[in-house]
DNA sequence: GTGAAAGCGCTAACAG
DNA sequence: CTGTTAGCGCTTTCAC
């Protein structure tokens, strides 16, 4: 555990040459004489030698590291995203540091500021307090006073904040899953599960609201069921609830991700319910479940690719930089599989 | 992106203290009177303070920082582990740092040298090359170079190197499936899925092996489907190859993982097979789609609690200098759903 | 081209 | 208790 560290002034040592033109080999930011080039690089295989980034860091070079703050890499929504953003990334020569922060407040603060000290190039924060409807004021700040050190790349918002956005298009989003509905003669439409101050959301009940009205179908606190969050158990309990209390059932149910639509399955089929024969079925996120359920599930798709790009490009575009707009939008495509179905 | 920066120095001359006195309450161990603690921490909160982790690391302190390194975290098995392994990890005040290699050699040992040079205080390295059936000598070597440095836990093995070893039960896991089928009258058992260079999957391989042996059922190389990886994807075709390809279909398949069971159950459902009533289906890892794909999966447990317990404790015990095994086991336990059925 | 030397921000002796 | 003083390993002027 204590063998002798290598650092360049081993290397230097060994190859009758100073500590700088050894650095100047790893750098390649500036001329070495061949031979001497030669020497220090098979030093550096031999021992295989990879300096110290922290020493390196010191000096205010670029880590070439990208900080991502992960609200639950369970989800399958964000641990596809991050394998985007990490291609994205890679492509640029950049990787990715990822850091979960289980959907706490407390651990998803310690964990940012864990990785700004860890000298990363740039930040992308996912979900969480990014996300809020109303945003902190003092968390502002103090994200704000992150954003004066390095790009921040949020997938939220964060009212008044120096953050970039890279947001969902959630009202085409919605606006593309109630046209597809209302298409096939549902107007009796459920949304089930999320938790109310989250952004995006509260973005997508709204507009539900709106759409209903345009519809002229009148709008029945029912048809919005706040479950708290975002989990496969919510979508379950929620829909028994909904079973087991309501005359009359909705004919088709807006989950607000894969995870709660698969629950909401479970428990229509637990009541021996058809899908889509009784109940349709459409959700969010269009991640590998949609594909794989039984039905599978007609699911809005992000173009992951994209959003990994446009995250990872918006944080070295300001890192470089290039003019970035500050809010961008990822547009939304109803991927159309086999859990709805036309009222009869 | 460039306002002043503070540092120690900073905060010691607002308060009227010597930055010695700011890293001692910053590091809390050692004595400052309660006036200037006090100073200081109030211009620690004002600026909204946190000290550069590169400095910190340089002076060979602990970054409290494990660095993991996943093949696709987009696999629950590994999302589910990596998220033991944080919590564990945060019960002893540590991070992690994740690094996602896409089953991708090349990335993996590029991602390794990243962290190792990120001062990170230990390694733990999930599947891989680790987990090789033959050891690569020369990447061997290079991983002991860092096993002098830090701690290095494995998932797998690595003949011969000086890391430490975690392991899945899986010979045991083996046995508790076969127990199970062939006490419900299976003896046309197939196994598909898997790489035949991995550790794990050739070990798996091995002891059916010599299960059928022991119940006296003829091995044919039918029984054992190899697709080089573990998809979903790789199931359904491997199933769909076998379903249109032999003439009598095994009463039972154990699929390598979860994953793969789902596309053996899309394939065979495809095929307008009953699962269980036509085919039984047992898989590995009991990941949260085992409960939730239908017919629910009778999976393989692993105690993953335990794992990333093990695997943290095992990390940090070595890092503190106290006695920890060379190699451990995590048993299994057959979690018992609805996907397997007896012989009628 | 190349070496010497000055930091980067912090911690850890070492004196007081 | 607290300030002073060395570094940690690397990069980067600045002379030569």
């Amino acid at each position: 555990m204590d063998r002798e560290k290598i650092s360049i002034y081993r290397i230097a040592n060994e190859a009758g040459v100073s500590p700088a033109t050894v650095s100047r080999v790893l750098t390649q930011n500036a001329n070495v004489s061949e031979e001497k080039k030669q020497k220090v690089e098979s030093l550096i295989l031999k021992y295989n030698f990879s300096p110290n980034a922290m020493a390196r860091g010191l000096t205010s070079s670029r880590s070439r590291i990208i900080g991502v703050l992960i609200p639950d890499i369970r989800n399958p929504f964000y641990a596809g995203l991050a394998v985007e953003c990490e291609r994205a990334a890679g492509e640029r020569d950049y990787s990715l540091m990822l850091s979960n922060y289980m959907n706490d407040r407390k651990m998803e603060e310690q964990r940012l500021y864990k990785m700004v000290g860890q000298q990363i190039d740039a930040l992308i924060i996912m979900g969480g307090r990014v996300d809020e409807v109303i945003s902190n004021e003092a968390y502002k700040e103090r994200i704000n006073q992150i954003c004066d050190t390095m790009p921040v790349v949020i997938t939220g918002k964060l009212e008044g904040s120096n953050c970039y956005q890279v947001n969902l298009d959630e009202m085409g989003g919605m606006d593309q899953v109630m046209k597809y509905l209302s298409s096939m003669g549902h107007r009796d439409i459920c949304m089930i599960g999320g938790k109310k101050d989250v952004d995006s959301t509260c973005i997508k009940r709204t507009r539900f609201r709106s759409i209903l009205d345009r519809l002229g179908i009148e709008f029945c606190s029912d048809y919005i069921v706040e479950t708290g969050d975002y989990s496969l158990e919510s979508g379950y309990w929620a829909m028994n609830r909904m079973i087991e209390s309501r005359k009359k059932l909705p004919t088709a149910v807006i989950a607000i991700n894969d995870l709660t639509a698969l629950g909401i399955i479970q428990s229509l089929r637990e009541h021996a319910m058809g899908i889509p024969e009784d109940v349709s079925v459409v959700s969010f996120d269009n991640t590998f479940l949609a594909g794989t359920s039984v039905p599978r599930l007609t699911s809005m798709d992000y173009g992951y690719e994209q959003f990994g790009n446009t995250l990872i490009e918006t944080a070295l575009g300001v890192l470089e930089g290039r003019e970035v707009p500050k809010k961008q939008i990822i547009p939304t495509e109803l991927i159309i599989r086999d859990s709805c179905q036309k009222i009869t």
